[in-house]
DNA sequence: GTAACTACTTACCACTTTGTAACTGGTTAC
DNA sequence: GTAACCAGTTACAAAGTGGTAAGTAGTTAC
């Protein structure tokens, strides 16, 4: 038996690997943390915000789509817009979001302060 | 003034991009979730263990040695052996791994029981 | 001296990922 | 008709990432 306040298994590496194989990349994490923490966008708001090109996006949210962490409704607008939601699965990911963001917070002053 | 439970920033995403930008790739979370959660290890011990080519391995630990995440200390043993260590720095990335650990085996049950 | 073990490093190649720019197709406004 | 906006897609190029295999260098065992 182990310390379990630690995670208990043999080959945690491999688990870090099944969670990266889902939101690897530059570009995923990045479009989750919009979306589960701000709500939902529409693909051009999505890429101005982030800064990804079109091509990237559409690739990423299709790949982020077929792994059932967003959702995308097609609204009947002046021109047709579409809208990018997280779904209720991509909040189980808001630990791990969530995680890195005041990690990257805390790193940013770190490194200024050096 | 935001909810104060949810992380209050108006670029989250850029957080997630500098953290990112430390831990990118394929493997450096990988080494860093066996160094900080089972210890020190040799080279080779780390090479066998993740399955990372020592090409690969010896850029991944150059870079991670220069972000402060792990250390390095050379033996006097029979032949030299070298052993890397995860940093008290790395410490504040627990959180992160560990999420990303729980999710991992999480998301396996989900994609088994489908 | 030769083989074996450690910890790498180098050369080379392949595949993946990302980016830029331009273009498609549909609708609305003038 | 022309311009403008939306949501993409395509073509092409550049950069990044990863893998294999072999080599270096130091020490030990025979």
């Amino acid at each position: 038996m182990k310390d379990n306040l630690d995670v208990e298994c043999e080959n945690v590496h491999s688990f870090i690997q099944d969670t990266l194989y889902v939101v690897n990349g530059k570009w995923k994490l990045v479009i989750l943390s919009i979306l589960v923490n701000k709500g939902t966008r529409r693909f051009g708001e999505l890429s101005r915000e982030s800064g990804i090109s079109p091509r990237i996006l559409s690739r990423e949210l299709h790949e982020l789509e077929m792994n059932q962490l967003i959702s995308r409704r097609v609204c009947n607008t002046k021109p047709v817009t579409v809208e990018y939601s997280s779904t209720e699965y991509a909040e189980t990911l808001k630990e791990v979001i969530g995680a890195m963001i005041r990690w990257g917070q805390n790193h940013r002053k770190k490194i200024k302060g050096q």
